[in-house]
DNA sequence: AAACATATGTTGACGATGGCTACTTGTGGA
DNA sequence: TCCACAAGTAGCCATCGTCAACATATGTTT
């Protein structure tokens, strides 16, 4: 007789608790070395109950990664206010959607793009997933160029340049490396408007 | 009498046996997950030996992470043709010195921006030596604004911007999400132009 | 040359983790 | 009603990082 009222044997629910609370933790600690024990502990179960809804703790990153690109990429469609307003504001936009993202989820954000988050079976999923949250940004790009706004290069490279414009700076923001003291305050936005200058036509 | 005539008692040089060891599996793996024990047993030592060296696994991390940017300034420092040739061309130079780094060193890379590498002391130190890598480039940057090549933007805004897309493009490349297939051939030479026709007047 | 302080290695232990197996307890369909 | 199966528990194992106590070289002082 070792169950509460409020706590059955059965929990009714752990899958989605064990991510919530994973989740949580990520964002307490900024790094995903929280133990599998450890939410089994704060979900109130024993430790080996997470082991029946996750193969390993592996698949539990990677299903917390899938996640965070599924948010990513809601984020970056969501402030896109259609084929209104100017191709240069709209850039912008998604550019601070994602810092903000990035900065806001820092935890999340590197886990997405750690190597602990199971890279080596089926993470084709992952991978298709990181290049779908892209797609925002891809059809930012060839309405770009079919307005002629922007120069009629390959969109793969261009996307290549802006993701990984993006993606830089969001590691090295979240790592603290641009430090408005050492970089300037408006360091991102100068680093952005560099980019879009680039695109220009 | 355990000890061979080959190993006496005391190691010689354990400091730096570990440090290679430790770099050696990290080339290997390219996670930096190895064991502190398994450094040992390889070195052929007991496995609290270490100890005697560094302070904990963080401390020998740090170190790591240290001399890999120590490795990256100099491979940015070393094949920029002093002032000679276009500076187009020592800027490409530089772009794929950088990349020719990461993927040639994936492991120390990511092990030098990870939150792992002890990210609470006075890894003030870590920070520094990230920022003197970048000296390569800012001493580029000013020189193409004195040439008049260059728009005359903040400097700092410049590095942020060619910083972030090293970084980012190192990091996807590291990880295969930007695969040839995926992005095309030279995606990588298309991002450097990109950035560079944003950075030019 | 003898004695000692110190740097360097070793041994064994502790607590904690990820993961496995065997067992128990509910739940829903024949 | 009964039973197969999902969901949770208890306990074990190997391993890890770290620490304290001990052993052994090294070199400095007298």
């Amino acid at each position: 007789m070792q169950h509460t009222i409020d706590r059955p044997y059965h929990h009714g629910d752990l899958r989605r608790t064990i991510l919530d609370t994973a989740m949580a933790m990520l964002h307490e600690d900024r790094g995903w070395q929280f133990t599998l024990r450890e939410i089994a502990r704060r979900a109130g179960v024993s430790h080996a109950a997470p082991y029946k809804h996750f193969a390993d703790k592996a698949s539990l990153l990677a299903e917390m990664a899938l996640i965070g690109f599924d948010r990513l990429r809601e984020a970056l469609s969501q402030d896109k206010p259609d084929a209104s307003g100017s191709l240069r504001d709209a850039f912008f936009g998604m550019g601070r959607a994602y810092m903000r993202f990035a900065t806001a989820n820092p935890g999340l954000y590197r886990l997405m793009f750690s190597a602990d988050a199971g890279r080596q079976p089926a993470d084709v999923h992952l991978d298709e997933r990181a290049l779908a949250a892209c797609e925002p940004l891809i059809a930012l790009l060839m309405r770009g160029q079919a307005e002629g706004t922007l120069r009629p290069r390959d969109v793969r490279g261009q996307m290549a340049a802006c993701w990984g414009q993006m993606h830089g700076l969001a590691l090295l923001t979240i790592d603290g490396l641009l430090l408005p003291e050492k970089v300037g305050a408006d360091a991102l936005d100068n680093a952005l408007m560099t980019l879009m200058e680039g695109l220009e036509a």
